[in-house]
DNA sequence: CTGTTAGCGCTTTCAC
DNA sequence: GTGAAAGCGCTAACAG
């Protein structure tokens, strides 16, 4: 029913081979052979079965994507990166979300492997330490996102990112600020917690463990973790939160309370997700550079793919992106 | 250097066949044989290669996600809830976006098709009339979400949608509503627009034409189409926006001119994207059934997969979701 | 219950 | 330049 590169062969009156190669541009053909089968092949609808091809050359020019969720936006934008990064490179993604559920995150490095994707990008904060043997394997190869601890990794500097949100917050006055993590993303909260307490630290202030909380990771975390601190008899004047979901729900617990943003209270996130400048006020954070983050583990998860590494990690410096939830500290 | 099933089989002592009904457990197999090729195929490390099952059975188990752009919301949680589905029926997506790029789009589909997935879902806005021949040929099975004029789709009722919104906002007092569509959504735009030109003659309201714009789509679509009508000499007093993402954007113009919402003007949107309770005020909405949606359209593409089709088109009706961003109009 | 034998659709030496 | 033939790793009749 589906036209095979031997129907091909037998209506152009050639062999096997030789339609194989005219389809796939190879200099040897007459040019003149190599048109005539194209336009025959392309006549008779003929296309090429890329299952076949992996087959025969091992080669399927697929990326395997692991991510905890696309519900969560810095993913999508991720993703939707290192999709663009890919079509260029010719390679389409093979996507797989495992929603935190621990079985599934080895499954689903399990269930690349088995569609023999070329290399897999492992956007999932959640990786656990089983992987490491496997990664190791290099069957395939694996390269990880913001997880700089890890052999091959792209990551955003975390101590650099909650440091500028910090000094910010303190050049703007303000002493009592808050940390709002995400137990969603364990590791990475940790970074950020550490730059935070050593930025803290370097401004002379000391990190007070009634401000540091471990949200629940989303918007419901950031607005849980807020009520609680703002709740509190001394209450902190800015909230450094885990990233710019944390930030938005938590902006809601300020609202809720009846607090003025950046007036009362000053909020910063971390990511800069598109909708950043929507929020209301504008939402000041630090800026991960994911279309930077998503070229450099594509193109690094080429290059294993090749069999060209092993590539060093890379780490990107993040942005301070000044809007309108900061603001000088209240004087009161 | 990796292991097939025949290492297994000489490994086990037995034949490639015995080796491979072991490992799909198949029924016929001796309980203890099988086992004991189960144990002696995992001690191996052997993974089972499901390119070349897929060339033995022609079925890849994958199914192709065809997208605009992962980054607005309302797709990447749709993809989110596909996957999930997939997942429980053993499928895996493979994914495309192709940015709006109509050359994309094609190039899309004949490179799901090419990766032989068993078949497609589009959740692209901009499907290209072109499409309809290559859909029809069932070369693979096509699902489209949100396309319900087209033969296969999975649709949320655009008409129900904006009628909800208008009577919402009319029972609230408005009488100059105005609405901002979506050029990035063609199609859906002009369905929910019909809609809110329907309910409002039903209402006894004409439908300004003033009060009617065609956005860009997004959150500066919404911005922008916001800041023009609210500059007109008879500024209206509610709006019904595409989606969300455009009443996001529409909310920040209005506070821009020192607007307040919903006591100075309504804002309606439509999807009911996971961020609409966050924004301040809590968005109101139009919220269509994105996991519902979703597992029709796997469960849909599933069914056209497995050749028993074809299947009729579903049209989920929407529901209003009252939130803080409408109010009664301001009497002035 | 298990083994033998053909393929699935393509690439790739190796000859001519 | 082009053709013939041998796989890639697996499944699926068909026999036993």
């Amino acid at each position: 029913m589906t036209v095979t590169i031997a129907d091909v062969a037998r209506e152009a009156g050639v062999s096997l081979s030789t339609v194989s190669r005219a389809l796939s541009d190879k200099p040897v053909i007459k040019a003149q052979t190599r048109l005539r089968i194209q336009r025959i092949a392309a006549d008779m609808g003929y296309s090429p079965s890329a299952i076949a091809r992996g087959l025969a050359t091992k080669r399927t020019h697929k990326l395997g994507v692991l991510v905890l969720s696309l519900a969560d936006p810095f993913v999508s934008e991720l993703v939707s990166h290192m999709d663009q990064a890919a079509i260029e490179r010719g390679y389409s993604l093979l996507l797989c979300t495992c929603g935190g559920d621990p079985q599934r995150e080895m499954a689903g490095l399990e269930l690349l492997h088995q569609q023999r994707v070329d290399a897999v990008v492992v956007a999932d904060p959640a990786v656990p330490d089983k992987f490491l043997p496997l990664i190791q394997a290099g069957e395939p190869p694996v390269v990880l996102i913001n997880k700089r601890h890890y052999p091959c990794s792209v990551a955003t500097d975390n101590l650099v990112a909650s440091s500028l949100a910090v000094q910010h917050l303190v050049a703007l006055g303000h002493r009592r600020i808050a940390f709002i993590g995400s137990s969603r993303n364990r590791t990475e909260s940790a970074e950020r917690l550490d730059g935070y307490r050593l930025s803290l630290e370097k401004a002379g202030l000391s990190a007070d463990s009634q401000l540091v909380l471990d949200g629940e990771g989303g918007y419901g975390g950031g607005e849980q973790g807020a009520r609680f601190l703002l709740a509190q008899p001394c209450a902190p004047t800015a909230l450094l939160c885990f990233d710019d979901l944390t930030a938005i729900g938590a902006m809601r617990a300020a609202a809720a309370r009846g607090l003025r943003i950046p007036d009362d209270l000053s909020v910063v996130g971390v990511d800069d997700i598109s909708l950043a400048p929507y929020t209301s006020p504008p939402l000041t954070t630090v800026a991960q550079d994911k279309e930077q983050l998503a070229r450099l583990a594509v193109t690094m998860a080429l290059t294993l793919a090749h069999g060209k590494g092993p590539v060093p990690g890379q780490i990107l410096t993040p942005s301070l992106v000044v809007r309108g939830s900061t603001g000088p500290a209240p004087s009161a």
